[in-house]
RNA sequence: GGGCGCAUAGCUCAGGGGUAGAGCACCCGCCUUACAAGCGGGAUGCCGGUGGUUCGAAUCCACCUGCGCCCACCA
């Protein structure tokens, strides 16, 4: 940063030279609340939009995939509460269950307690007491991001009455059957003690080997594969496929399964694969989903051969052993006893993690309540089949039905303390009791609740409607559901969408079907990735705190990064660079409305009469229709990357580059109507310039509107787009102006081509050259001297004009006095350069034109318009072939 | 093993049957009274490969290669 102008005195009071984010953000935050902007009416008229807020968990803060999804709820809310629609963004948080509970643990463990140390009721008040002080920051977080958020709306998925909420869907469930409790393989977390959903579980391949054991002796053996011998200990069969002829003899008989004495037998059925390995299984029911399956049909015991930590409990010689160490322990003494047989090969296959800390799931026979999804399932499919939530982007959708089509039964049951308690009571001679929410539980001699408590997707499956006020029909669930859009990256599609929409759809099957739905539109965006493509993740250290961002380059720049990066369903990438570009595009438009400030803008009521503008007002005025037509519709389909791109072209390139340049010349002509006029259409273009940004980033539109309308806030002003309620500002189609268009372009043209003669010759950018324009007075730019000589400086040619270089473009030849001789190799590098360019062309042209194909069966508009860039690339040949050879020999 | 998606400028990405685009980075020149977080000018691509459809393919189709993601109870 070098070459500072010292900072004029006489600089307008009211704007400084820069934008500076921080002295804005907070003050405009704390304006919009206490004008209570945010908080929609329940009773009030008009269409309602609503958005619940994807609750993020209270564990932490927020990171910079959250400020992805809040920017562009927060552009969407905004720019329909500009149009009119009573629109609420609902707040709040996740208690997140096994995730802050570790969190807990942790910090715990530095003080070198368990919670075992605490107890129950001591550690659920240590949480509350932690999620009070770090949920906090993530609403301070929220404020920064200028989201515009409802307040006085927060929930939480464990206060009251979202408690009651999850009480009474659990009632709901269990009485209708589809709650029920069984003893399943389900996935657990040796180290998280609990059991997980099949969701939570995240398969990595690894490298393994399978090993081959001969089990029994001489004839009566047999060999089976597996990649964990230590679980042979819990084996109680051995299968085969019922068609394998090698091993039709052995069926029925037993072997003897090595190292326990017992003998266990060999069965038939239909699972096995002949194909893999030895083509026969060693089955362990206990601690393998098919092998309980396999157990199941063959009456099988399941013998539990490790305890909920993994640690093996079988009696002999492994007793006490985690798993992993008696693996090695009991490959040696197969070995030992020579039943391993052929080599171990090693083996690459899929092994699943706990979601949560990494630790290797174990599969493990226990007794847990599990909802029972088919039917659940199939109505979130149906809705999405038949239209009643549409997936954006579609392609999602295949992935959704995959999904939702073929579900097991969601294991509900969490080992925890932190959660919602399952509501059931155990008593006496087997008794189970679900009390509905305010019933007394039973109580006497023998009764016990449940020590385990909910999933903690079970409530955030509740959240469209348990934060609306579900199950009481309240005026804001009458008034905000179904909800109008979510908006969440792809990566919980499954964890949240699916849940929310099996169990919005049940709870609310009274309605209306097309009413039942948790949300009419599921908007998926991606993740964030550093500027390279990479997942962004602590251990690499390519991660972004959005805090730190905007104290950098402010919250606008952090939201435009972010908006401009989005593509539906696509990965976001960021970097620094991309954040000071979005700073440097605030503080353009800042200097934009300074300068419209200094100049006397102001926004008015209504336009000047269109027929009495200048040609840069209609073109500018034109452009504009165009640009709100096409953010309108962008906004629509949620292509905020680009609708981002479109006005950022429009502000920087279109209002600024050009038409500020080309006011400047009005402003200073003299005429002072014209100037009036042109005051009148910069403050107008301005005015809603502010507005189609202001969802994108809030505060500097807000800060510039304001000062520019004098009005309170551009947060409620209307909408420019078609889709505004009520008294929206209509663009009246007259507005659009090809005429002004194509005179404006070329205008363009002909500046840039003179300026890049300039800028050839060594032309210093401020330095007015003596020039005259001929040819001018027979084009359609014969009304445009002023602006075009100002635009490229220069001046009126004196007595003597003597031009040394010319340029020809749009029709007119530019002779200019270069002061001094010009660059003749210059000249004849760009001439020939040009040339050849003009040449392609017209080969190109040429040779499509010969084409019979072509002039027979392509559309008449594009022969026409491959005939005029023929006659353009000819001319344009001819006159740079003319400047050539007029040019001096070298 | 199934499903989906992606390959376009140095990087990150738009686009899409008929002149290859943006931002950033890069080169040259500038303090030109809104803005040096700026202004003006410039360079940059066998649009992954092979075949097909077509008058015409970066764009549509097929296959191939290379990536990425999701799902999955072959031990």
């Amino acid at each position: 940063m070098t070459g500072h102008r010292p900072t004029t005195p006489a600089e307008p009071a009211q704007l400084a030279p820069q934008y500076a984010p921080a002295q804005v953000e907070t003050r405009r935050y704390e304006g919009w609340i206490d004008a209570g902007y945010f908080t929609p009416d329940a009773d009030g008229d008009g269409p309602a939009y609503t958005i619940v807020i994807p609750p993020p968990n209270v564990t932490g803060s927020l990171h910079i995939g959250h400020a992805l999804d809040h920017t562009l709820i927060d552009a969407l809310i905004r720019r329909r509460r500009m149009q009119g629609y009573r629109t609420l963004w609902l707040p709040g948080m996740d208690h997140a269950g096994i995730a802050t509970q570790n969190v807990v643990e942790r910090e715990l463990a530095k003080e070198g307690l368990s919670r075992h140390d605490l107890g129950r009721e001591k550690f659920v008040e240590r949480v509350w007491q932690w999620k009070a002080s770090s949920g906090g920051a993530i609403l301070g977080q929220m404020r920064r991001l200028g989201d515009s958020v409802d307040w006085t709306r927060e929930r939480f998925t464990m206060d009251e009455g979202l408690s009651r909420a999850v009480h009474t869907m659990f009632k709901l469930l269990f009485d209708e059957g589809l709650i029920y409790r069984a003893e399943r393989i389900i996935n657990w977390c040796p180290r998280c003690l609990t059991a997980l959903s099949d969701i939570e579980v995240e398969h990595v391949d690894e490298d393994g080997e399978l090993i081959s054991i001969r089990y029994g002796d001489g004839d009566d053996s047999i060999v089976v594969a597996t990649t964990r011998p230590e679980t042979m200990l819990g084996d109680t069969a051995v299968a085969v496929h019922p068609d394998d002829p090698r091993y039709a003899h052995m069926i029925g008989r037993t072997v003897e399964l090595p190292l326990t004495g017992r003998r266990i037998p060999v069965i038939a059925d239909p699972h096995v694969d002949p194909e893999f390995g030895t083509g026969a299984v060693k089955v362990t029911p206990a601690h393998d989903p098919n092998d309980f399956e396999i157990g199941r049909r063959h009456d099988l015991p399941a013998l539990t051969i490790m305890d909920e930590r993994a640690v093996i409990t079988a009696p002999g010689p492994f007793r006490g052993l985690d798993r992993f160490e008696a693996r090695p322990a009991v490959l040696a003494a197969l070995r030992e006893e020579g039943r391993v047989v052929a080599e171990i090969r090693p083996y690459r296959h899929s092994v699943g993690h706990c979601g949560r800390c990494g630790t290797t799931v174990e599969p493990r026979l226990s007794l847990q309540w599990f909802v029972k999804v088919a039917p659940l399932a199939k109505a979130a499919g149906d809705a999405v089949r038949d239209g009643r939530v549409r997936l954006h982007p579609p392609e999602m959708a295949a992935r959704y039905f995959d999904w939702v089509d073929d579900m097991h039964d969601w294991c509900i049951s969490r080992q925890l303390w932190w959660g919602h308690r399952i509501p059931v009571f155990y008593g006496p001679n087997g008794a189970v009791v679900s009390p509905a929410p305010g019933e007394q539980p039973p109580t006497g001699e023998g009764w016990h609740q449940d020590p385990d408590v909910l999933d903690t997707w079970f409530s955030s499956g509740l959240w469209p409607f348990s934060t609306l006020g579900w199950p009481d029909d309240t005026p804001d669930l009458r008034a905000f559901y179904p909800t109008s859009v979510l908006v969440t990256g792809y990566d919980i599609l499954f964890f949240w969408v699916a849940r929310m929409m099996m169990l919005g759809l049940h709870a609310m099957a009274g309605r209306d079907p097309a009413d039942a739905v948790p949300f009419r539109t599921v908007a998926l965006h991606g993740l964030v990735r550093d500027s390279r493509g990479r997942k962004m993740s602590k251990s690499r250290g390519n991660t972004v705190d959005p805090l730190d961002w905007i104290d950098r380059f402010g919250a606008d720049a952090l939201r435009f990064t972010l908006a401009r990066g989005a593509n539906p369903g696509a990965d976001v990438a960021v970097s620094e660079e991309w954040a000071a570009g979005a700073r440097n595009f605030c503080n353009k438009l800042w200097n934009a409305a300074r300068f419209a400030l200094m100049n006397g803008a102001h926004a008015p009521d209504a336009l000047p009469d269109p027929m009495a503008l200048s040609v840069p007002d209609r073109w500018i005025l034109s452009r504009l229709a165009s640009v709100t037509e096409r953010v309108d519709a962008q906004f629509e389909e949620f292509e905020f990357g680009k609708l981002s791109e479109v006005l950022y072209h429009f502000a920087w390139d279109e209002y600024c580059d050009w038409y500020l340049e080309l006011a400047k010349v009005t402003l200073a002509s003299g005429d002072e109507a014209a100037a009036d006029r042109s005051r009148a259409v910069l403050g107008y273009v301005l005015d809603r310039l502010l507005r189609l940004l202001h969802p994108l980033i809030p505060f500097v539109t807000e800060e510039l509107w304001t000062a520019l309308t004098g009005e309170d806030s551009v947060v409620v002003a209307a909408w420019p787009g078609r889709q505004a309620l009520g008294a929206g500002t209509r663009e009246p189609p007259a507005l659009r102006d090809p005429e002004a268009e194509a005179e404006i372009t070329s205008l363009t043209r002909l500046v840039t081509q003179v300026r890049r003669f300039r800028s050839d010759q060594g032309l210093r950018p401020g330095q007015r050259v003596a020039a005259r324009l001929a040819g001018l007075e027979r084009t359609p730019l014969a009304g445009h001297e002023a602006s075009i000589r100002a635009l490229l400086r220069l001046s009126a040619p004196a007595d003597g004009f003597a031009p040394t270089g010319s340029v020809q473009s749009e029709g007119v030849t530019v002779e200019l006095d270069t002061v001094g001789a010009i660059d003749v190799e210059a000249e004849r590098r760009r001439l020939e350069k040009d040339l050849v360019a003009a040449a392609d062309e017209m080969g190109r042209t040429q040779r499509k034109l010969a084409n019979p194909g072509f002039t027979a069966k392509a559309p008449a508009e594009v022969i026409e318009k491959t005939r005029q860039r023929l006659a353009a690339a000819q001319t344009e040949a001819e006159a740079l072939q003319a400047r050539l050879e007029a040019l001096p020999p070298a």
